[in-house]
DNA sequence: AAGAAATACGACTAATTCGTCAGGTCTGCC
DNA sequence: GGCAGACCTGACGAATTAGTCGTATTTCTT
């Protein structure tokens, strides 16, 4: 069944149309993850929803799993450039920063809760990929810069550490958190809650 | 093929053999999941692991859901009964109960490690069961009696809202960081680490 | 226009899955 | 011993799935 070992994309699409192709492929995917939920994600129907046949489909892409990778390396990078965009801007104070991230992350993931929801369930099929292994190792930088400017006389490891700590608590949290339908209002309240707790961490190190 | 609606057991064993045949059930589920996977969890593997054929798991699981959901059950309960030891014991200051609590908490999801990711990524199966729903009220009390105690001046919508953050923090970052291998010397400078940032959160939750 | 290359199609195969059911076996009790 | 009900069995049906391959169509190049 499985005979595609890799999660790469099989082949480049040359023309206009299967250029377009691809896009109504992941398109459609995205609609499939959405109405029907990762349990029923299947090839057949993407493609039936695209307007493609399955055949079209597999030669763009190897496999299922290469489609899910897919959508989530694209989620993946525009969660990283909300990150970099915030974080970087040196003409707000560390604190500042750190609520404005915690509110604009938490808003994007319940608005897009049930895409995340469904590739989450689906992330058995593509996780073991060798190709998701280093994605986030660009964004751990970016963390790391931040905290060194914010907390500069904590040591390159305590550096390291508290970063990772913020990255997790932050994204692992943000999708609990998204797992239930929530009001505006309680996304308010809610993001006004984990800023105090991360601004609290913040101090403490810097004070130390 | 899925006709029963439910993830109630289906009959109660009466005689011994079949608390036994119910036993070795739930037992080889764990070795299942452990070798094989979620994905490759079935009714049929677990019947012949567990030496009994489908048809007799049938007769006390109504489906594959059931068996999941009463895995994933008893993990919460012994969750549950960590918290409520360790956040009760008045003879402790209220940092340091926190202390224990992460670290005892971290070390257990990371011997665990390989179970819970299996049961977490079967969640889809058993997730949107009713009887899933209610499972978390109890400990959400316990968390919130040990806030009032450490943080008597708060109002009790901050109370409420603290202790969701607190164990929606614990919980998930603990689900995160376990899903990759970690020493103990990792375990244990990660746990201090996140028990820093708990206290110094607790902390200005107790000073407002 | 004609050949070559790229693209598209969709019926089909092989595999796997959940859950059932008709019939056999065991256990305890009179 | 013999009976009733609890218990166990495993072949089987119905359904779903991932991915392929021979053939048809479109586009590009010359």
């Amino acid at each position: 069944m499985l005979r595609n070992a890799g999660i790469s994309s099989r082949k480049a699409p040359q023309q206009a149309r299967s250029n377009e192709l691809v896009a109504a492929v992941l398109d459609a995917a995205v609609q499939v993850l959405e109405t029907e939920g990762a349990q029923r994600f299947t090839t057949a129907r993407v493609a039936e929803r695209a307007g493609v046949s399955v055949g079209s489909l597999y030669q763009y892409f190897p496999n299922k799993a290469a489609i899910l990778f897919r959508l989530q390396s694209d989620e993946w990078r525009r969660t990283a450039a909300l990150l970099h965009a915030i974080l970087e801007d040196r003409t707000t104070p560390p604190g500042a920063r750190v609520r404005a991230l915690v509110h604009a992350f938490l808003l994007s993931e319940c608005e897009e809760a049930t895409i995340r929801i469904a590739l989450n369930d689906a992330a058995p099929f593509y996780r073991d990929a060798p190709e998701a292994a280093d994605a986030h190792a660009e964004s751990a930088q970016v963390v790391r810069a931040f905290l060194q400017e914010s907390a500069p006389r904590a040591t390159g490891a305590q550096l390291t550490l508290a970063g990772d700590l913020i990255k997790t608590t932050l994204s692992s949290v943000g999708s609990s958190f998204s797992a239930t339908p929530r009001t505006p209002d309680e996304i308010h309240a809610y993001a006004d809650a984990l800023a105090d707790m991360l601004c609290a961490y913040l101090d403490r190190l810097a004070a130390a």
